[in-house]
DNA sequence: TATTAACGGATAGTACTACTGTCTATTGGG
DNA sequence: CCCAATAGACAGTAGTACTATCCGTTAATA
């Protein structure tokens, strides 16, 4: 019943395929078992637990999987949190600062910085991400000063309890997986519950509810 | 140099190929020109003005295509605002429902949406999308009851927002697309803020910044 | 008026992602 | 001793998002 196990049962227990387990296994996704002869390998827990990571960075957050991979490089490799945050935010904003620089929107966005006191990396992929995709809010015309502002507040409050959810751990790898993991997993929560919002302001907003 | 213009010219405007173009026509995306003869065809203002939605809403909110039908099929469709904000979180959701239940995670779900006194639909895909979300969290180790305390009070501040801004639409035309567009396209950009928040707070984290 | 470039429409092909299936040589367990 | 399971290699598949080519027609131009 315990760990260690075969392919089969770490199969079976993850949900997967043993082929999908394999090409978890070629992409370098998952580490090798431990090999105890040239056709035999034991896996334990901390593959079934990767293999879990793996779904919900995929299925959850939406990565893909060379994302996922730059990912578990990170939380293997014993990099610093400073990296994890880093490599967990590339891997979330994806390539988006290539699209055309908008000064007015980048000004809009330096502003709140600005007013909030924010200390970040221009450089970064966030601050690309942020910046491209206020210009596109603002091409098709949806642009509101007070959004933006309101938008900052919110963005405060998550920022300051992720990095408080996440400073709670103890060990440097703990750390480390929670950046990473906690970073990809908490963004579907709050764009869900962002949307049961929406759905109670726009009842209010239409007057009390019949019943 | 005015609107309405043949395939070439909508193509250099657009910044897309003829090509594409065709093939959003194939699919359903962009709507036929007003034919002139039987290989004429007449573009104007609206389709280029559709084109540019489909790639922000592609490359901005990445959408699938066969998700962008479903919107620019409410945006044509003369749907009501409920429609279009049920459509918009269906595509924005996606088919997020399917995990496991976890009646621990669905239950925190429910009391904070009760102590915020919420009045959202549980049948809905963003339901559903919370409360996968929060069961992939914990089932990561990643819990904290204070967490979604603050995740619900940064969601009510940009819903709350977001109802502001699309209600501020004068006709229907305008408001139906406010709520789909600018639903797919504010996202990002909380997340990105979200991203820029949680640098700064790391950094205060580990006190003032050296220089 | 003759020509040519662009047009709409149809079909086939391509690149990429995420698997899935099959094959082979080996080997541990009954 | 034998057979199901295994590691490893490689080919194949399904889906998404285009991209290229061809065809018959026609608008613009020389």
């Amino acid at each position: 019943m315990g760990l260690p196990v075969r392919m089969a049962e770490l199969a079976t227990r993850s949900g997967l395929s043993v082929a999908t387990i394999k090409f978890y296994l070629r992409e370098g996704l998952l580490p090798s078992g431990h090999r105890s002869s040239v056709n035999q390998a034991e896996y334990g827990e901390r593959h079934l637990e990767r293999l879990r990571m793996i779904r919900a960075l995929a299925k959850v957050a939406g990565l893909p999987l060379a994302r996922i991979r730059e990912v578990v490089a990170v939380v293997d490799g014993g990099g610093s949190p400073v990296d994890a945050m880093a490599a967990t935010q590339d891997a979330l904003a994806g390539e988006v600062g290539a699209g055309p620089v908008d000064s007015a929107s980048e000004g809009a966005l330096d502003r709140v910085i600005a007013e909030r006191g924010w200390r970040c990396e221009k450089a970064s992929p966030a601050y690309g991400a942020a910046a491209a995709a206020l210009a596109e809010l603002e091409a098709e015309g949806f642009g509101g000063a007070g959004l933006l502002a309101d938008y900052a507040e919110a963005a405060e409050i998550v920022g300051r309890s992720d990095v408080a959810a996440v400073a709670a751990e103890d060990s440097t790898a703990r750390l480390v997986r929670a950046i990473v993991v906690g970073g990809a997993l908490r963004r579907p929560l709050l764009d869900a519950l962002v949307m049961l919002a929406q759905q109670h302001h726009a009842q209010v907003g239409r007057g009390p509810a019949a019943h």
